[in-house]
This record gives structure tokens, C-alpha cells and sequence, in this order.
DNA sequence: TATTAATAGTTAATATATTAACTAAAGTCC
DNA sequence: GGACTTTAGTTAATATATTAACTATTAATA
């Protein structure tokens, strides 16, 4: 197998691989009227409860200029809040209201059972080898 | 490692690994004024000279309502042509200008540098495996 | 063959992504 | 303490992505 040839190439295959299984998620996504940027975010406000915006943005992987806008539209749909750090005042704090927080108890069992779908369906050593070896792609340019 | 993790999950970790290496690849493609999605469509015409567009959405991984806008922009930039077929009056055959073909010398020699550089940061043997698992994700849904 | 279903391309509306530039607030260093 | 640098968030301009809907053709089928 080529690898440069383009529609074998390590890009396009992980775009297939993305392509595949995001739709999964996106349905259940779209059932409580959120994309699939938003879901992120609000996956890690669950776990965070408050968490500064560029935190946010490495978390979410979702750069700063596309995270203000995510925000916005959050915060308009009721799910965040922003708020002022008093101790480093360039910074924005973001949390959950409540609305966001009802959310998880019915948006990740659902995700969950899309993860274990496909998990079934590739047996757990194939996707443990896969997240570790992704993960070392995605370490090739560190330091 | 718990897979349900966000920060670990199946989905991250692909964009995690796409968000390191195409870097790397725009640069490239800044250089010729063109964008990673007009590069993807680029690469399949060097291949094909003329090719249908609803192919080269399945092959671009494009949707077509994102390819009509690329292929429009491409177009103002003198890269590709649009052609009606005469046997299926249907479809719009795209194919490469003189300038588009140009290209393809310039780009794909800086291109291969860097598959190369990315092959040298791993070992062959874990982009390889790299590649079967993600082709085997793709082919999850199929059938 | 008239009807119905499927396909190819497009448009529209909204949300994101990308890059560059800009403001305000800290941090550094002499 | 004032100049310089870095960081956090934002804005702006342009390009894509996503979903739904719509037009023109072609295929399928009763």
C-alpha cells in the first residue's frame, strides 16, 4: 500500500475514520439541539464545573476564534455563562447553568452507547492499539 | 485508560492527530494560494484529468455542497474547468487547467517531504498498523 | 408509457475553521 | 518604574462543513 498515494494516505484516512463514526454522535447531538463542537465543550464542563476560555480551547481542541463564537451561541441557548476572573483579568471564566448541566444525565448514556458500538464492533485490543498509536502521531512535533 | 474519557476518546484522538500534522501541510499549500480542501481536489485531478463531480466528492471525502464552493473558488482561480457530460446531462466533469496542472510538480515534491518526515518520526512499521486500523474503523457501518 | 423513485448538482441558512490583526492586561527585565 | 514581551480574548475576512430543500435528469417499474 502506497502511503502517498492520497487516498491512502495517513490524512485521508483519518478523515475516513472521522467520517465514519461522527455521524453516530451527531444524531444524538442534533436530538437536544447542539453541534457537535458545543458537545465537546460541555463534556468538559461536566467534569470541570469552571474553567478558564483558552484552558477551554486546549481541552476542546477548538481554537480561541472559533471557541467565541461556540460560546456565544451557547450562551444564548441558556447552556453557559460567562464571568470575569477576579484574579488575572484578562481572563474570561466559563461554566455551566443549569439547563447545561441537566444535560449530561441525558446526552452520555447515549454517547456512551455509540462508544460501545463501536467498540464491539473492532474488538478492544484494535481500538487500544489504535488510540496508542494516535496518540503517538499526535506527539511526533512535541519538543 | 478509559476510553469513555473525553480527552481519550476515539473521536479526540483523530483530531488531535489531524491537528498535528496537517499544520504542516497548509504551510505547504499557503505557499500556492490554495487550501487543504483545493489540495485534496487537486491531488485526485492530477490522477484522473477529468473526473465527474459526485466522484470527486466521494473521493475528496467533500460533500457536495462544500465541493460546489471549492470547485467555484478553484474555477475563479483558473485551476479547473466545469463541463456538462453529453452522456448523462446530469453531471458536471471537472478537469485541470494548464495552471492547475502547473502545480502538481511545484506541490507534490514539498508534499512527499513531509509524509516522509511524518514516516521518520514513527517507524514504518507503526504507520502501517496506523493505516490498517484506521481502514478497518472506516469499514465499520459498510454493509 | 405514465408514474414513481433515485441521482447529480445546486442553493440557502447556520455554524465552524483558519489566519491575521488588535486590545487589554500581565509578566519581564534593566 | 517604563519599555518590551507574552498572554487572553476578541474581531474581521474568507473558506468550509452541515443539514434541508429544490431542480433537472435519468432509471425503474407497474
Amino acid at each position: 500500500m502506497a502511503i502517498e498515494e492520497l487516498s491512502n494516505s495517513l490524512p485521508m484516512m483519518l478523515y475516513k475514520a472521522l467520517d465514519t463514526i461522527m455521524p453516530k454522535f451527531r444524531i444524538i447531538f442534533k436530538e437536544f439541539g447542539i453541534t457537535e463542537p458545543q458537545a465537546r465543550v460541555l463534556r468538559i464542563l461536566w467534569q470541570h464545573e469552571t474553567i478558564a476560555l483558552n484552558e477551554l480551547s486546549s481541552l476542546s481542541l477548538i481554537t480561541p476564534p472559533s471557541l467565541v463564537g461556540v460560546i456565544d451561541r451557547m450562551e444564548l441557548n441558556g447552556l453557559v455563562e460567562r464571568n470575569n476572573s477576579n484574579i488575572d483579568r484578562r481572563k474570561i471564566i466559563v461554566n455551566l447553568t443549569e439547563k447545561g448541566e441537566k444535560l449530561e444525565s441525558k446526552i452520555l448514556p447515549k454517547v456512551k452507547k455509540v462508544y460501545a458500538e463501536i467498540e464491539s464492533s473492532m474488538t478492544k485490543k484494535d481500538l487500544n492499539n489504535t488510540l496508542f498509536l494516535l496518540n503517538k502521531i499526535s506527539l511526533i512535533y512535541k519538543k
